[in-house]
DNA sequence: GAACTAAGTTTATTGAATAAACTATGACCG
DNA sequence: CGGTCATAGTTTATTCAATAAACTTAGTTC
């Protein structure tokens, strides 16, 4: 239910499908996208990306940049992000702190605050907080999304063994505070969604690949998450990879798990922890037992190579402290996938953008989905009047 | 690229759009279904869907039916799928041979022909027949769906190695001697496709796994194949998923493939072939090696089990000649996932049904990608001209 | 400065869906 | 048995989005 796939019923929904992506084009190459680069891009007439153009204008959405070198002809008028006007909420959860951003479309943060908190007074901390930024800027806010670790279908948390809840229907709460649109996304799917936008041309399947103390996966189709329902998808930390004499206890009761191998934990040892920065990590793994790297190195090829050669997929990307293991970890990956290649041809396996900022990516989907799904051009009417006034 | 999800320019896109999911309704409950059913589940208005509907009669693809008993008011009109006018031409390509048969919107065969070739011949053969095939049924012909093992992008094989195929521009070369769309359809993929259609309600992932000498997967969505580039997906049997001792050596020339345990060759010995037919498989069952058996299940339910939680599938489903294995291989590899249970909800696995025909199954794609993607109601309209003058 | 080219706008038209009023036909019920 | 209600389906006027084609603007090239 993430993406953003309409139902065409109506003329509204073409209109508004083609808003959309207009407006995409433009949050994908700000500043240098066209009215004349929509039509070609989309199809549609001239006439109707101004018009689209020129909506999206009204809306706050776009502001009209520099003029662009001539190619021959007039010169053309670029468009940039209005990041002057709507303001997404991001609340990223942990299990002892949130941290709130708000961000302007273009993806600077305009202000950020932390919340520290017990498990006892997480909600009512979390109330609070959202109740002074509602109101504090209201009128601005045009979404929120809300990043968490844990099974979501975007509405309810399904389950989160590191928030401690079970069934929580966190969207509708926050609504209610915010009233505006509010999307619950996966941790891991927030972090993918945040590498898949940077792609200019995100064609087909992309397998990313948290790994963290815990590893998670999720699925990307040409620069956005996999349509279908994400309620449980990428739960691939405890699905058993090794067998026999190789497999390992894991810390959930079971042998063999993906993450009883090729956690950053199984990798580096206990002292492993997901808030150490780049540089802890690479002093840890220069210390560390190179055959448990390896192993680790092993056990992912393994996983990869089955979901890759299932959906043909283009390319994996290894996302989360992993990145700080470096290319020697990488080339291990690599060979250990290349070494037993299928008859198909070997898929690719890089890292993760270190700047790919994860408050962009929850931001994006939820905009996206907003935009998608639940928005319509009266609801954004009303969100941006007041500034106008 | 198979599946109808059309880029929503303009409004004839919106109309094409409307006009197959109004067939499509037809198709899942031909002879129940109604103009008023059609509004109701597609959320237009009933003018609308009885305007859907009159064009879709017009182009001979629908017929009105019998009155249904009435519901508290006036009895509505049943529709049926018109199978008197179009036909679609399905093309099973096997190494030896080939089957051409014709069917009719509703399924029936109307002709079935048996081509037998060498590797030399074939080209020759099928063109040939082919050929007599367009003109005898000139004017009716509607789509044609190519099925072939190998890989494929819908318009040529990039590999077969059963017909000794690389890069072949099939679609090209049949398009030109039928004068209708063809599309080249991965066997599995039919396969796949045949079974899904059969649900009323296919919500979420299927993953289905054809398991015969070889081993196919595929993955439907709602019903129909997983949208994206399917040029190689599926092609899971030379994957790894039996490391160290447990590792067979597999005929491609590697070690542990999922084909060296799983297969039904692997399972059941060099006696077993593909042409086999039920009762001789279970006779075969039933002699063979139980620890066989057991291994096949369990490197199965491995690779079950990892790419169901990646896409969180709602459903396994085993086609091919692995069905006559019957309900205690099934039990095996069900007990196996749930031994091993992530901590998300076991995803059930069952047989696929024996009577899901694979004509039907390549001619719903071909024809559902013919209306989605490539076709225009003019050129519908040329088609069914000449039995109506 | 004339010819050309590309960007963008204006205006009349087309096509698809809608709303609302209408007809048709059966069930239910006193 | 006749009135009322419910559902199926059609007709007609209207709305809305995209289009085509003519037009304006503003640059390059020769």
């Amino acid at each position: 239910m993430l993406n953003g796939d309409d139902a065409l019923d109506t003329q509204a929904s073409v209109r508004r499908a083609n808003l959309r992506r207009a407006l995409q084009l433009v949050f994908r190459s700000p500043g240098s996208e066209t009215r004349a680069g929509i039509a070609r891009a989309t199809g549609l007439t001239a006439a109707t990306a101004s018009s689209l153009v020129a909506e999206l204008i009204e809306l706050h959405l776009v502001v009209d940049g520099e003029q662009a070198a001539s190619t021959g002809g007039k010169r053309a008028t670029t468009l940039s992000i209005d990041a002057a006007h709507h303001l997404i909420l991001v609340l990223v959860l942990r299990p002892t702190d949130a941290r709130i951003a708000l961000v302007a479309l273009d993806g600077t943060e305009v202000e950020t605050r932390q919340v520290a908190f017990s498990d006892e007074s997480r909600v009512r901390m979390l109330d609070s907080a959202l109740t002074d930024i509602a109101t504090e800027h209201a009128g601005r806010l045009l979404v929120a999304g809300v990043q968490l670790p844990g099974t979501t279908d975007g509405r309810r948390v399904f389950e989160s063994v590191q928030l401690g809840w079970t069934d929580v229907p966190l969207a509708d709460r926050f609504e209610r505070l915010l009233s505006v649109p509010v999307l619950l996304v996966n941790d891991v799917d927030a972090e993918a969604i945040a590498e898949a936008a940077r792609e200019d041309e995100s064609s087909g399947y992309r397998l990313f690949i948290h790994i963290g103390t815990g590893i998670g996966a999720a699925v990307t189709l040409d620069g956005e998450l996999a349509p279908g329902p994400r309620d449980r998808a990428g739960e691939i930390g405890h699905v058993q990879v090794q067998f026999g004499d190789d497999a390992r206890a894991c810390r959930c009761g079971r042998q063999g798990c993906l993450e009883s191998a090729s956690s950053m934990t199984a990798m580096l040892g206990d002292d492993f922890d997901d808030a150490m920065d780049d540089e802890a990590i690479t002093a840890l793994a220069a210390s560390a037992d190179e055959n448990k790297l390896a192993e680790g190195a092993r056990a992912l090829a393994r996983t990869i190579k089955l979901i890759a050669a299932v959906l043909d997929a283009a390319e994996v990307v290894i996302g989360g402290p992993a990145r700080a293991l470096g290319d020697p970890f990488l080339r291990l990956v690599q060979a250990e996938i290349d070494y037993t290649a299928t008859g198909t041809a070997d898929v690719p396996v890089r890292f993760a953008d270190a700047d790919a900022s994860i408050s962009t990516g929850v931001g994006q989907v939820a905009l996206s989905n907003a935009l998608g799904v639940r928005w319509s051009p009266a609801q954004l009417r009303a969100a941006s009047a007041p500034p106008r006034s």
